[in-house]
DNA sequence: CTTGACTCCGTACCATGGTACGGGCCGTAT
DNA sequence: ATACGGCCCGTACCATGGTACGGAGTCAAG
């Protein structure tokens, strides 16, 4: 019989079953075959598409957002450029995250500075500091 | 009277006056004065330190982990020792955080580089590389 | 042909981080 | 003094991203 079950599949792609299902559920990857007995049987691009999932999930795409690319991989009436654009977008909210754990971190090693003086300092600087430096 | 209401400040700090509540609950803000008609009464403070709760959260912080970065503040007075391997912690945690991002960040442009935008999505490099990336 | 592992399905449940609802009390302006 | 909003509380509900359960059917080895 061609194709794998939703077990060998799930041990493939590192997943558990009930993740597959799921994943199936929210229209991320689409309906297998159902031979016969009911089965699902997976052919072997469906490991490469929860890989997939898990890649973009990694990179920080939400799984709407991972519907949204997919999608997008299957309308050719749609460029590239759309999904270059989501990338983009991506890029620009990490480097955003960046630039605030540098703030915290900053605001982190005040404190270590502050704690290693002496005094007992029931004034604490990072309300503030993260306070009035955000955004 | 002294103080402002819990409306008066989940307009100044930006949330909802639920989320107040619900964060009173998880022990992220402490209670304030409740004088005879039980009434809430917020000092100053308690907006900073709801700004400071958004910013962390916004930085890939959860609840919980808010929580443990506001301890600091409250334990400064007490065991400065302790406190500073805490802090020392958070800023290792931070760093580990930032390194992810840039991990991720550097994904993202060497694809969106390799990216055209101009042909379909079936030549598209970038989910060409979350179909076949795997780490 | 039986046994055990695998699969089916629907549903319930988990944690996180809120948001909304409803009945009742409070505070102020008219 | 009465209405209208704000606040009280507990509880229910929402989305996200899964994870677990239970009773049934199925498959493959012994």
């Amino acid at each position: 019989m061609t194709g794998v079950t939703i077990g060998e599949l799930a041990e493939r792609a590192g997943v558990g079953v009930e993740t597959i299902r799921f994943y199936e559920r929210k229209g991320l990857i689409r309906r297998p075959a159902r031979p016969r007995t009911g089965y699902r049987r997976y052919d072997e691009q469906a490991a490469d598409r929860i890989r997939f999932i898990r890649q973009a999930q990694e990179l920080g795409f939400t799984l709407a957002e991972v519907a949204e690319l997919l999608s997008l991989r299957v309308d050719l009436r749609k460029s590239c450029a759309a999904v270059k654009t989501k990338a983009q977008e991506k890029i620009t909210d990490i480097d955003g995250r960046i630039r605030g754990l540098r703030r915290m971190r900053g605001a982190l090693v005040e404190i270590t500075r502050t704690c290693s003086g002496t005094g007992p300092t029931s004034e604490c600087p990072i309300l503030d500091y993260m306070a009035n430096e955000r955004r």
